[in-house]
DNA sequence: CGAAAAATGGAATAAAAATTCCACATGATG
DNA sequence: CATCATGTGGAATTTTTATTCCATTTTTCG
């Protein structure tokens, strides 16, 4: 994997050229490579001293094994052990560097393109793996048991609001799209009573329109299902049912697969709720 | 856990107490509270410059923001970040374990998630390797050039087009999303003229609203570019140029992940192409 | 509205770290 | 066994990084 020159850019390219070198290597060095593979913890996230120490050696040999290697210093070579820890998440910096020197060679969009898959890609396994099966279910049940969904969002959000508008009238769920038209949007959100269920998705920067209308219609008793991304969103305190989505971003654009993906899963779980339900209590009807 | 004085050592006790604290911090510190618990990634190996840079903050007001917690300095802080990935992560392979018994046992909304994430997964990385460069930098280039935007997408192909409309306008390209309010869709596209472009996304049933205001416009002489789903479809005859996305689908619900990175990645390349003329022109009106 | 307190930004400073350098040791080779 | 190439330890140097300090701004409260 990606290394033109023979120096490992990604740890198990590393791990395994450190296994099949060391017996080559002089008896110090290899003591730095066995150390390195017993040890990656410690090579992650010790300094240059405290490795030395731990590995039995001077410090300046760490910076020649790092160098020997290829490396310009002992520096480079920790940070490929730390991205082995950190990889799920590209880094930021990097990536926008490597945008806009893609983008100079106006080798353009295409490869641009993928990198906003990579992103989406990133976002979605990461959101896979975080999101907690619990909160979902509690939310698929409280959209299976409204009688009709009010769906709030702005700016940023909205494309989810309106995917889900679209999803669940398929299913047929009575949906209401708040979209905030002629600066009606509190107005259309009035119509909501504890009956139903208001789904407020917003991201930083929160807009303020999508805060008040939900926390207007939460004091009413309306109950809240709030899709957003920080455990300080200010929907936090009316939301009856949060579920925290953290996207990947590049540079200033943050994917929104993640939450869109979670959208139609909770659509389509409920609409199954609801199915289950249906058939429980009269079978014959369907 | 371990805290003789209310000063966090792991890292779950320090995440729920920013998360308690940060109502009642001052603006700055409870930026950094967000941003640490946002992307703890980033705090466990950035530099206290490169942190700071990325949360927007001073790095003084890292250290202040680690005293406050009653830490000795910000590298006391971070050493419970590190903590949490050397605890958390030293065996890959329980921790792979654990994820797949965890999506083995849950039924139900988690479950269908996961199907929708594998959905969207395979759906843009088919759609990377099968989209044709050359058609997305025309694409691009079309976009660059327009005097303005028009959006035109109903349905499920409307939260691509609001998605554009934000990214395009933030970009700082006057957009025009044809939402057909009151069924004015056709006024609304009837400004655009042949300086302009009209982005219409249709799939499969395509909405008639939408390939006829596409032809219209076309027909007075509107470039369009069309992003759709079929060698068929109707925005064939009066597009300039159509990029073919084709989507994975889950049951009925196709996915919309690809066309969503598409539209993002035909934007951000048409801003940068535009800011590259604008630098060859006229270098000093930047 | 005005004084006091708290918070903030940014430069200055101190601390720590990585890296380089070189004298010395070791081991291979003729 | 002399010589040369290679490897090594440790101090010196340079660079990077964290922290402190203080003038300025913002907020709070009488």
């Amino acid at each position: 994997m990606s290394e033109t020159d023979g120096t490992p850019r990604d740890f198990d390219t590393l791990r395994a050229l450190l296994i099949e070198r060391r017996p080559d290597m002089p008896k110090r060095l290899a003591q730095v490579a066995a150390f390195a593979v017993d040890r990656p913890d410690d090579v992650t996230f010790g300094t240059v001293a405290a490795i030395a120490e731990q590995a039995g050696v001077q410090p300046s040999t760490l910076v020649r094994f790092a160098q020997s290697l290829g490396y310009q210093g002992f520096s480079e070579l920790q940070d490929v052990f730390r991205a082995r820890l950190r990889d799920r998440w590209p880094d930021y910096d990097e990536r926008l560097e490597v945008l806009r020197r893609r983008s100079a060679d106006s080798q353009g969009a295409h490869a641009l393109f993928g990198d906003f898959v990579d992103t989406a890609v990133t976002s979605l396994i990461r959101l896979r793996d975080t999101i907690e099966p619990a909160r979902m279910d509690e939310a698929a049940r409280l959209i299976a048991g409204a009688r009709a969904i009010y769906l709030l969002g702005q700016r940023r959000a909205f494309p989810v609001c309106s995917y889900m508008a679209y999803a669940l009238a398929k299913l047929g769920s009575p949906t209401v799209l708040i979209d905030n038209v002629a600066g009606l949007g509190p107005e259309q959100a009035e119509a909501a009573g504890p009956e139903d269920l208001l789904i407020a998705v917003s991201f930083t920067p929160y807009t303020s329109l999508t805060v008040d209308v939900a926390n207007a219609a939460a004091a009413r008793g309306v109950p809240v299902l709030a899709l957003t991304d920080s455990p300080f969103s200010p929907l936090m305190e009316s939301a009856k049912v949060v579920i925290e989505v953290i996207e990947a971003d590049l540079g200033a654009f943050r994917s929104l697969s993640g939450t869109l993906c979670l959208a139609m899963a909770l659509c389509v779980a409920a609409a199954e709720i609801r199915r289950a339900e249906a058939e429980e209590k009269g079978p014959a009807r369907a």
